[in-house]
RNA sequence: GGCCCCAUCGACUAGCGGUCAGGUCACCGCUCUUUCACAGCGGCGGCAGGGGUUCGAGUCCCCUUGGGGUCACCA
């Protein structure tokens, strides 16, 4: 069966790296039958972050990426958080002791510092471990390490020939053996470094296909030594291309925005944002751009992912955005979406239809959620703002105002039929454009010059407050 | 710097020896129109360069160039 598994560590805002990952990850063993594993990897206990763990798993239920087996979904290989496994990483690690594989290096990390100075003032351009431990005595080695003084473990790589990574998309990749040094694999407070830990889990949880970014391509030949050394069989290995920021660099958050808790706050779709990473390095093989997880499900081919690293671009997700809120949601569905952030934002509403006609007016105007908050202010509230545009106009159509104020406060309603044969009759007597007209019109009640339709704004605003609106608007305007 | 990966419009991509190199975003026009959008139509714009292989290269090979990653007791 296949298995796959992203190992995200708790160090921050959950990122979208990781969400990309969790995508292909999730696809390919749901297509397959296999299962999708979570596993926090917090062997780092200095950038550990409480709260990141959550977020992350939380994250992932909200994209609909679900996970078979995770910290809080538990499964026969739990624990699925790395620092409860600290034993078995200890054990690992000793066994690799006593096969020779491993050995002790009792160097502190400021001499190491010192020594990689050294090496990079001398300019060499080999820049890794100088194995000064390498064949150190076993009987020192022991009474030291008795004797409590600090050390850590380090693999022995070996000296000479290669090794070939088979890479699923990129082929046999060769890696000399001289390009190696011997890694640190358990760390001297104990806890194993990501080498080891993740070798040791994805073993023990029978991974078949590891997926990760390309970031990782290099150091995969150290972990082929690692399964080696324990006898272990190679996982499929499948590198994706990494996200890129705009000027192309490693996708980071110095120079992007990499939180998705972050575009959810400001109204990204979770289906789009999947949808967004789906293009990423990917593609439907019928070229559509629109498509849902569903639809990665049933055309989705690990072989297809190109290999070029993808911008992480924020013009098309949030066009993509806009084309789910306008063409993929049903008005329902949208509604409830957007209710939080109309709660948030403290409007209130006389009535669910009145939320949804606003919607429906406004939709093919917004592109996030946020987005509609911002454009719907005069909709919910009084104290709207007024855009200079918008003041502009007002001036100079306010002679108009005082007869467009008489106009409709002697409509019988205020339906778009009412006041559209009302309005075009106005225009018509006073032998202007309809703009003339229209637009200081629309300044006055909305304080806007973006807005829907007239006639659909006259209705949902209703007769009553756009009177008082235009009243308002008149003293405003008035010498 | 060593090693490794990569290379089609500004961005995301299709292409898997024979296509007028196609689509999407962005941008620019036009249509619609009371505004802004949406939508529709049209346009701008690309195979990094040089060698090969081949009857024929965006597609295969090599070199150059460019971009990226990696060289932690971080993942």
């Amino acid at each position: 069966m296949v298995v796959t598994r992203i190992a995200p560590s708790p160090t921050g805002d959950p990122h979208v790296g990781t969400a990309y990952q969790a995508l292909f990850n999730y696809i390919f063993a749901r297509q397959q039958g296999g299962k999708f594993i979570v596993r926090i990897e917090d062997t780092d206990r200095t950038r550990y972050n409480p709260d990141s763990e959550r977020r992350i798993l939380e994250m992932l239920e909200w994209l609909g990426l679900s996970p078979d087996e995770s910290p809080t979904k538990g499964g026969p290989n739990g624990p699925y958080v790395q620092s409860q496994r600290l034993p078995i990483y200890q054990a690992h690690a000793q066994r690799l002791l006593d096969s020779g594989a491993a050995y002790r290096a009792f160097e502190t990390p400021a001499e190491l510092e010192a020594a990689r100075k050294e090496a990079e003032k001398a300019g060499a351009s080999y820049r890794g471990y100088n194995r000064r431990y390498r064949d150190y005595p076993s009987a020192e080695s022991e009474a030291r390490a008795a004797a409590g003084e600090p050390f850590v473990i380090r693999l022995k790589a070996p000296l000479e020939g290669s090794v070939v990574v088979q890479d699923l998309l990129r082929g046999p990749v060769e890696f000399d053996h001289s390009q190696l040094d011997d890694k640190v694999i358990l760390k001297a407070d104990g806890y194993p470094t990501y080498h080891l830990a993740a070798m040791v889990d994805d073993h023990l949880m029978g991974v078949t296909h590891v997926i990760r970014a390309e970031e990782w391509l290099t150091s995969t030949p150290f972990h082929i030594l690692i399964l080696r050394a324990f006898g272990w069989d190679e996982p499929v290995w499948c590198h994706t291309p990494l996200l890129r920021n705009p000027d192309r660099s490693k996708l980071s958050k110095r120079k992007m925005d990499t939180s998705v808790d972050s575009y959810r706050a400001q109204g990204i779709l979770p289906e789009a944002l999947l949808n967004y990473l789906g293009t990423m390095g990917w593609s439907m093989p019928d070229e559509r751009e629109i498509f849902s997880l569903q639809d990665m499900l049933e055309h989705f081919d690990l072989s297809r992912i190109s290999l070029g690293g993808p911008v992480f671009g924020l013009d098309k997700l949030r066009w993509m955005n806009g084309k789910y809120i306008r063409e993929v949601l049903s008005l329902d569905d949208l509604a409830e979406r957007i209710k939080p952030f109309v709660e948030k934002a403290g409007y209130a509403y006389p009535s669910e239809t009145y939320l949804k006609q606003v919607i429906e007016a406004l939709r093919a105007r917004f592109e996030t959620l946020q987005e509609f908050v911002e454009k719907s202010v005069y909709f919910f509230r009084e104290d709207y703002p007024t855009s200079e545009k918008a003041l502009a106009k007002l001036k100079e159509g306010a002679v108009f105002l005082p007869e467009l104020r008489g106009l409709l406060s002697s409509l019988p309603d205020f339906l778009p039929e009412t006041t559209e044969a009302a309005l075009k009759q106005f225009v018509e007597a006073k032998g202007v454009k309809a703009g003339a007209v229209m637009q200081p019109l629309r300044a006055a009640i909305t304080g806007s010059l973006e807005t829907p339709g007239m006639f659909d704004l006259l209705m949902l605003l209703g007769k009553e407050r756009v009177l008082e609106r235009l009243e308002r608007a008149q003293s405003q305007v008035a010498p």
